[in-house]
DNA sequence: GCCGTTTTCGGCCCGACTGTTTTCAGTCG
């Protein structure tokens, strides 16, 4: 609702609101908890906490809480009675030219957009023409299918085909990949590329030229956008050499990471954009971003970190290059508000993985396969962690088996030995919660595993307090170490069941738990939010591949940049520690 | 409409590309 009062404020030329609506709309979107929760806690005040709301935009939250409905958004969509979210899916219509369509062609939707440029209705009209018109039917095509977003995971390997192959151009000097790409979104919309050339125009001509460009919508001497088969959306800029790190850095962003660096730039009279920061026509920085950063008085940020979340603030240095507010920068110090960046965990920091399944369940390797593959991927020890019997579709593990695998385990680990490799092999679970909270196996046999997963796999739809008091109960269990994927979410497929996050860190902390980072792509839970909320509360992770066969611990790299988005360091995440550190944290 | 390392009033990021235009508006990122 807001994001579409934003739009039609812009559709009628109103300045500046529209602006405040988006943003306004894109806070309440990344919240962590329900605005409705926030309202009944705290109302109105506390829905003002949220930044980028105020006063008026907290009374139409309300509004529409508590009346399912806001006048605002009605009067406004009656004015102008158009499906903003299709229409505004297709390339290059922004609100004025959808204004424009509905008044003169009565256009209201995606079907009427068609049948309006099929008449060759559309070309007729002022600012308009036979090019839009063209493009507006090309784009149809897509929009009816969504603009999705593609998981990171699933389109990090055709992602590095491109930078490579481009990279090997003559005219290139560098490339990388910048965007969200770099930022290590879990979705990602589309690829942002960077080049250095000095003949941008051989670099432009050989990109669009690919053989698995579908479509070019943009080309111009530096800067292009094409359309690949596989329906990725890649940009590609050229830059001077001089103009490399401020353009790596604007290409990264996020938006409002490079709007607030903008502002400090401003404040110390000086001009950010993509080519450089600027005093008058000298360029001060812009060649590296390290030195782009130290210019505006700040220590350098990880591009996981570049979402305006405080990284900003814990970045900007101290005294000496504050210059002139000397007592303002004392008093912060002296409250101690200055958290600071945090030094993150590295990509080759993981030593272990905690959750491995095997061909005993519903894997595709067996242990010692998975051992021997864990080691080429760099790590010194896993978990076996198959089913429990509950899951009886996985052939999932009862008491007998269960002991037998521990048997078989014992076994790999003297092979492993016997051959020279330093590695281990420990044993585990990933126990079943059932409904009530209780574990699927006894604990007995629990209490001889080295390592308990539990995870909920049946009844997501429990009332949240029943949720929340049914994984607390798991967490009681004196032999649960960790607990799986915590929220249950699979990324464009199905929502985190509802459970009380906050009380869970709490109950962690105090049961000496560990909340796991599932590492696949499609899952990555928790979510870097939660994360930093658990890291917060005192808790310890874990970064697990959630392998089900030996190629699968490739994984692993999108969960070490959760737990990087999530600001956690390796002191935070216990497969980072040596084994024997790790298994002292464990429970008895 | 929001916000405060410049402000409670007066600001609000900046540039490339396209398609229409004949100097620029709209869209996008």
């Amino acid at each position: 609702m807001l994001r579409e009062i934003g739009l039609y404020l812009d559709m009628q030329g109103v300045a500046f609101k529209p602006r405040a609506y988006e943003k306004a709309a894109e806070a309440v979107a990344s919240l962590t908890e329900e605005a409705g929760d926030i309202y009944s806690r705290g109302g109105l005040r506390a829905l003002e906490e949220i930044p980028g709301v105020g006063a008026s935009i907290a009374e139409k939250i309300e509004e529409l809480l508590t009346t399912g409905t806001c006048a605002e958004h009605v009067a406004l969509r009656k004015k102008t009675p158009v499906n903003l979210s299709e229409l505004s899916r297709v390339e290059g219509l922004g609100p004025k030219k959808i204004k424009t369509l509905y008044q003169k062609l009565r256009v209201k939707d995606l079907a009427d957009l068609e049948a309006a440029a099929k008449k060759g209705a559309i070309a007729k009209l002022e600012g308009f023409g036979k090019k839009s018109e063209e493009n507006i039917k090309k784009s149809l095509e897509f929009a009816k299918h969504a603009g999705d977003r593609v998981m990171l995971g699933l389109a990090m390997p055709e992602i590095r085909m491109y930078e490579a192959r481009l990279r090997k151009l003559p005219a290139v000097a560098r490339l990388v990949v910048a965007g969200s790409v770099r930022r290590r979104k879990e979705t990602i919309g589309d690829v942002d590329l960077l080049a250095v050339s000095k003949k941008p125009q051989q670099v432009m001509d050989a990109f669009v030229a690919m053989p698995e460009v579908v479509s070019v919508h943009a080309k111009g001497e530096t800067k292009s956008a094409v359309k690949v088969v596989s329906g990725l959306n890649i940009d590609l800029r050229v830059v001077p050499e001089s103009s490399y790190g401020a353009a790596l850095n604007y290409f990264t962003g996020s938006k409002d990471h490079n709007v607030a660096l903008r502002q400090i730039a401003m404040n110390k009279g000086l001009k950010l954009n993509e080519y450089g920061l600027w005093k008058g026509k000298k360029q001060v920085a812009g060649k590296t971003e390290e030195e782009l950063y130290k210019a505006l008085g700040m220590h350098y940020i990880e591009p996981e970190l570049r979402e305006h979340t405080g990284e900003i603030k814990a970045a900007l240095r101290p005294i000496q290059d504050i210059q002139g507010r000397p007592e303002e920068f004392e008093g912060r110090q002296a409250q101690g508000k200055r958290p600071g960046l945090p030094t993150l965990i590295g990509y080759k920091d993981l030593r272990g993985d905690l959750q491995v399944q095997t061909d005993w369940t519903d894997g595709k390797g067996s242990i010692e396969a998975m051992a021997r593959a864990a080691r080429e991927a760099g790590l010194e020890y896993i978990a076996i962690t198959d089913h429990s019997k509950r899951l009886a579709m996985t052939h999932g593990l009862d008491e007998k088996r269960i002991i037998q695998q521990m048997a078989e385990i014992a076994r790999v680990n003297k092979r492993l030995q016997g051959s020279g490799l330093r590695f281990r092999v420990l044993s585990g679970s990933e126990c079943d919660i059932l409904k009530d909270g209780a574990l699927d196996l006894p604990d007995n046999i629990l209490a001889k595993l080295d390592v308990v997963g539990a995870s909920v796999h049946s009844y997501f739809n429990l009332p949240k307090a029943e949720q929340t008091k049914r994984i607390m109960r798991a967490m009681d269990n004196p032999h649960v170490d960790i607990i799986f994927h915590p929220t249950g979410r699979i990324i464009g497929k199905r929502p985190p069941y509802e459970v009380d996050i906050p009380a869970l860190i709490t109950h962690a902390k105090n049961t000496g738990t560990i909340l796991e980072i599932d590492a696949l792509p499609d899952r990555l839970d928790l979510k870097d939010d939660y994360i930093r909320m658990a890291i917060k509360g005192g808790v310890k992770l874990a970064i697990d591949s959630d392998a089900h066969a030996p190629s699968h611990f490739s994984v692993l790299e999108y969960g070490i940049a959760q737990a990087r988005r999530g600001w956690a360091e390796k002191k935070d995440i216990i497969n980072a520690w040596p084994l024997e550190k790790m298994k002292g944290f464990l429970k008895k």
